[in-house]
DNA sequence: TTACGTGCAAAAATTTTGCAACCAA
DNA sequence: TTGGTTGCAAAATTTTTGCACGTAA
């Protein structure tokens, strides 16, 4: 698990600044469990630095995610961040659709998966999306 | 394989008019190997139509996306639509970065996936990037 | 004829860039 | 002190929306 102290050390080793909207910004991803869009993380900043810029978050996100701090995701509603994987080993994702969380998956299917000799692959995404069980409890809750 | 014909009597079946426009998209589509971002639809199309606007573009990707003719992937770059696959069986794609081309991938990881228990699946996403063999020989053609 | 489709203009949403003031090291 | 960081303003992109006119059915 990453600490705030981790990441914060992390991109000070590597030359960056230490501000205080960085530490905020460190505290934020380590507290979450799984993906944040740009909005989510300028509406949280926003509580604590009530003059914060768009322009800010952004380049802060590009920043850490240069530096391999962040990991950027693509998603059918926009690009989202989370905390990169510190796991050496190669896998992929379960995700929440409703909170973002994220669960490992070691399995990997390029094993089994037959790709034509003359085709050369460079990469490969493997995710898999539904609801997790604090996500399905509360629908069931609400439902009634 | 879907020819002009299929597609505008699918489109026509569904209640929407058979433009000229329309005609020509289908005509796009049905030609073109692999996926299409809006704009090299636009250009595309803006060779026949001079007077052409990206908003009606726009709104005829996203008609025939809801009609199940197209459909959308997310890339890294941005939104791009292809033909939606005719086949029956649930297969996945081999896809082509630098001409766009797709191969169908009928290995589905899912069956070797593990799942939580608590996790209620919704949908997966098993996508291999890469070259296909006649991006990989024109680029070493072209590196000499 | 009539509802759907289109172009035009403008708005909205998202992301990027230049610049001067500010601040961590 | 000094170069990286931030807010502000504005630009660049991408996508959406309202409206009047045009057209397929």
């Amino acid at each position: 698990m990453h600490t705030v102290e981790e990441i914060v050390g992390r991109m000070s080793s590597q030359g960056l600044r230490v501000t205080d909207q960085r530490k905020t910004l460190a505290k934020l991803f380590a507290d979450s469990p799984g993906y944040l869009s740009p909005k989510d993380v300028y509406e949280y900043m926003c509580k604590k630095y009530s003059g914060l810029s768009f322009d800010t978050v952004y380049r802060n996100l590009r920043v850490m995610e240069e530096l391999g701090v962040l990991e950027q995701v693509v998603f059918e509603e926009g690009v989202k961040f989370k905390l990169h994987c510190r796991e050496h080993e190669h896998h992929h994702h379960l995700i929440c659709l409703q909170c973002g969380l994220t669960y490992p998956i070691t399995y990997c299917p390029m094993e089994q998966t037959v790709i034509p000799d003359e085709f050369r692959v460079v990469k490969h995404k493997f995710e898999v999306f539904g609801y997790c069980k604090t996500c399905v409890q509360e629908d069931a809750a609400a439902q009634g």
